[in-house]
DNA sequence: TGCCGAACCTGAAAGC
DNA sequence: TGCTTTCAGGTTCGGC
């Protein structure tokens, strides 16, 4: 499942393929990968051709690409993105949004390979030397998906997102979520005000987007691992040192993923070239219901990881470095 | 206003 | 063997 890290992975491979190259054509086999596009599929496809990809920005799990509208067809090849942004003059207006939900997958293929089972959108760039020239979206859940929004300048004047050329405006649809933990413009002061500003259990809190982005169930379990806090522990009771060891806990967790390539399970994460990552093999807690807590262990205490339902979802903890507060207070 | 749960969706795995 | 049920979970939206 695509989280920050996954998302950051997949960020890095596009943009390395498709900035300054021209859409030249669009193809929407499933339009339910494109609901979230209110004008429908004509609209969506006149808004990306001939339009110049001038960057792949990400924040949280949304990733998205500011589009040149005024380059003329065919002229994005080859064009330095880093000096198209002329300050009040062809700043991009709007942008490609996506979203890979549970399943989500952004492919770079040549145009003579075969369609996948769940290809939602095709995307046709330029052709370059020795660059792929197909950009795919395939979703096999369909809870992610495309759609074009324009492009807002940021409330604290920042860059709105991790990017190649940093601007000080987001997509809009992004602008609700709160900054990721690996954003250099994160703030630690804002996460704690939001978070003791709220009343509802820890890991609600880290998965509201708002409170902070990137976080998804299984870095959530991670990171309340790491930080021996209980996903049930009350918001409104957080010392700031423990929101701290939290905070920190999600970066290295974060970190580490990131330099495995990401977490796979199965087949529904893989990077722009289809490979999977490896960070699975490095999970302490998530997926480890019945099995030993290695922390635990290594201290000579025989404690069983348990999971249990929560949100709809699964949340595995240790029993013994991890107890259940009373009431979600301590 | 803010919290919470349902709904969306498909395929693999488990159960019968 | 084949059918049915369960499970996975990010985001949005409606109900309270």
């Amino acid at each position: 499942m695509p989280e920050l890290p996954e998302v950051e992975v997949v960020r890095r491979g596009l943009a390395r393929w498709v900035r300054g190259r021209t859409i030249t054509g669009v193809d929407v086999p499933d339009p339910r990968s494109i609901r979230r596009h209110a004008l429908g599929t004509e609209d969506f496809i006149g808004n990306l051709e001939h339009a110049t990809v001038m960057d792949v920005v990400r924040r949280g799990k949304f990733l998205w690409m500011p589009l040149n509208m005024s380059s003329p067809a065919g002229t994005g090849i080859g064009s330095d993105p880093a000096t198209a942004f002329v300050p009040g003059g062809n700043v991009p207006k709007v942008a490609l949004m996506a979203h890979l939900g549970m399943s989500g997958q952004l492919l770079m293929q040549d145009p003579d390979v075969p369609d996948e089972k769940h290809l939602k959108v095709r995307i046709r760039l330029s052709a370059v030397n020795g660059m792929p020239e197909q950009l795919r979206f395939v979703d096999q859940r369909i809870f992610g998906g495309l759609f074009v929004t324009s492009m807002i300048p940021t409330v604290d004047g920042g860059p709105g997102g991790l990017g190649e050329t940093p601007l000080p405006e987001i997509a809009e649809e992004a602008s609700h979520i709160a900054r990721d933990p690996l954003d250099p413009f994160f703030s630690f002061d804002a996460f704690y005000r939001k978070v003791k500003g709220r009343k509802t259990g820890l890991k609600r809190a880290l998965l509201d987007q708002s409170v902070i982005s990137g976080i998804g169930n299984i870095y959530a379990d991670e990171a309340l691992w790491r930080s021996r806090l209980h996903y049930a522990r009350a918001t409104d009771t957080l010392r700031r040192a423990d929101a701290e060891r939290l905070v920190e806990a999600v970066k290295d967790v974060m970190n580490a993923a990131l330099a495995a390539g990401g977490t796979s399970f199965d087949s529904l994460y893989v990077n722009v070239n289809g490979d999977s990552g490896y960070f699975a093999r490095s999970l302490n807690a998530y997926g480890r219901a019945g099995e030993l807590c290695g922390r635990c262990e290594a201290i000579g205490l025989h404690s069983v990881m348990k999971r249990e339902q929560f949100m709809n979802r699964s949340s595995y903890t240790c029993p013994v470095c991890q107890p259940r507060p009373r009431n979600g207070r301590w």
